[in-house]
RNA sequence: GGGGGGGUAGCGAAGUGGCUAAACGCGGUUGACUGUAAAUCAAUUCUCUCCGAGUUCGGCGGUUCGAAUCCGUCCCCCCCCA
């Protein structure tokens, strides 16, 4: 597709890790990137201003949320989720594939695809490799993921292997389906679990099958970081170095650093935003829950080191009364902060990348945050 | 002056002889959250403590093996009638 590449522009003499353009229908935008979350065609509280103002990039939506509501359809006679949205950021919709994994109490999976229970009424419903890709040709997104299954962790070599199989053969009939690949890029997703033969077999196959991108998935679902980084060395060594590599689901920030090192390109998570709704906050100070009664008489910035709009124009004891009243814009400033915070990480780590001493900066930043490369939070 | 209702933990409110340190809600405190069934969820919230112990249900005094619950009395609050 020649509105979608990935243009290489430096690989860091120091650690190997790389910066690029990732060129899209919606215009280009820099790697290493995180990509905030907004599964119902919003992300949660912001505006399309704010958005932009905290300087993202791609954002995510979902086809099994919107397929429900309001419809692919209805969004794509709006024009497609650029137009319904109101954002110019280019988008990228996950296949559903994880909600069958979070959804696994009322589901079954068999060769076909996923039966399962919606979460509103309860209405059986099916989601297929080929109405994953068709929901995604409607929505319009300009990266959308092949129709996978997220596999538990841990599972068995068996079980994921099976797993594995299939999700292949759901990727090729997803490719096989897919009616705009001129201007949409479907990606790959590797799977394998923690077994590092079946995420070989799954990557090579992917690759032989030449998808404009590749995500690696089957990751955040309770594995430790020790696992998760294995996941990514084991899937990362068969990918061509000239495509998008996303780790999905993962967004803290020792994982973005670690994950940066080993190559990766694109990151999402609902952490920040999630958290933020929940009150608690990354900083450069550390982890900062603000409905904690310390911050009550707390008039100073949430971070004094944060350029974003919430830290450069209220106090942690506003935040914190904001919050404890459940009103909505502290819900709102409060996203904005752990979203910038994160992508303004990716801003420092594409330049540290550019001047080649990318190493350096992880391991100060670890250093600066106590943080190690096996169990951390990461914030 | 007459008649009626009521005082339970920070607040609201159940309980009306033992299974009650006392449901539940709110408030308070703390924690969790990773391709969003999440403005959600969990723990904790009389006092001292490790199990455990000690004081509670307006005050005081009784009945009883045992009382927030029964009786007497006092204090306070609300409503209606004069």
């Amino acid at each position: 597709m020649e509105k979608f590449w990935l243009e290489i522009t430096h690989e860091c003499k120091q650690s190997g890790a790389r910066t690029g353009i990732l060129h899209t229908p919606h215009g280009d935008v820099l790697t290493p990137m995180f990509m905030p979350v907004g599964t119902l065609a919003t992300v949660k509280f912001l505006s399309p201003e704010e958005i932009e103002e905290i300087q993202s990039g791609v954002i995510l939506s979902n086809t099994y949320h919107l397929w429900l509501r309001p419809g692919d359809e209805i969004v794509r006679d709006a024009g497609g989720l650029h137009t319904f949205m109101n954002v110019k950021n280019p988008i990228l919709t996950d296949s559903g594939g994880f909600q069958v994994f979070s959804l696994s109490d009322s589901r079954k999976i068999t060769e076909e695809g996923v039966t399962f229970k919606n979460h509103l009424n309860g209405d059986t419903m099916m989601l297929s490799p080929e109405k994953s890709i068709q929901i995604q040709n409607n929505l319009g997104a300009d990266i959308i993921m092949s129709f996978d299954e997220c596999p538990p962790f841990p599972a068995t070599h068996e079980y994921m292997k099976a797993s594995v199989e299939r999700t292949l053969r759901w990727a090729q009939r997803g490719k096989d389906a897919h009616q705009r690949p001129h201007d949409q890029a479907l990606f790959g997703i590797v799977q394998g679990g923690e077994y590092e033969d079946l995420r070989e077999y799954s990557a090579k196959t992917l690759v032989d099958m030449d998808f404009p991108g590749y995500s690696i998935g089957g990751t955040s679902v309770g594995e430790t970081k020790e696992v998760l980084y294995r996941m990514v060395d084991y899937s990362v060594k068969w990918l061509p170095k000239d495509k998008p590599r996303y780790l999905m689901g993962v967004g803290s920030t020792d994982a973005i650093l670690e994950g940066v090192l080993r190559g990766i390109d694109m990151f999402d998570c609902v952490l920040p935003t999630r958290i933020a709704r929940h009150g608690t906050l990354m900083s450069n100070q550390g982890r900062i829950n603000i409905r904690n009664a310390k911050y009550e008489r707390d008039f100073g910035p949430l971070d004094p080191e944060c350029d974003c709009y919430t830290c450069k124009n209220y106090s942690r004891a506003y935040l914190r009364h904001l919050i404890r009243c459940d009103e909505g814009l502290g819900q709102r400033l409060l996203s904005i902060h752990n979203l910038r915070f994160l992508i303004k990480l990716t801003e420092d780590i594409r330049q540290a990348i550019n001047e080649d001493r990318f190493l350096d900066f992880k391991n100060e930043y670890f250093k600066k945050h106590k943080l190690n490369s096996i169990d951390s939070r990461g914030f």
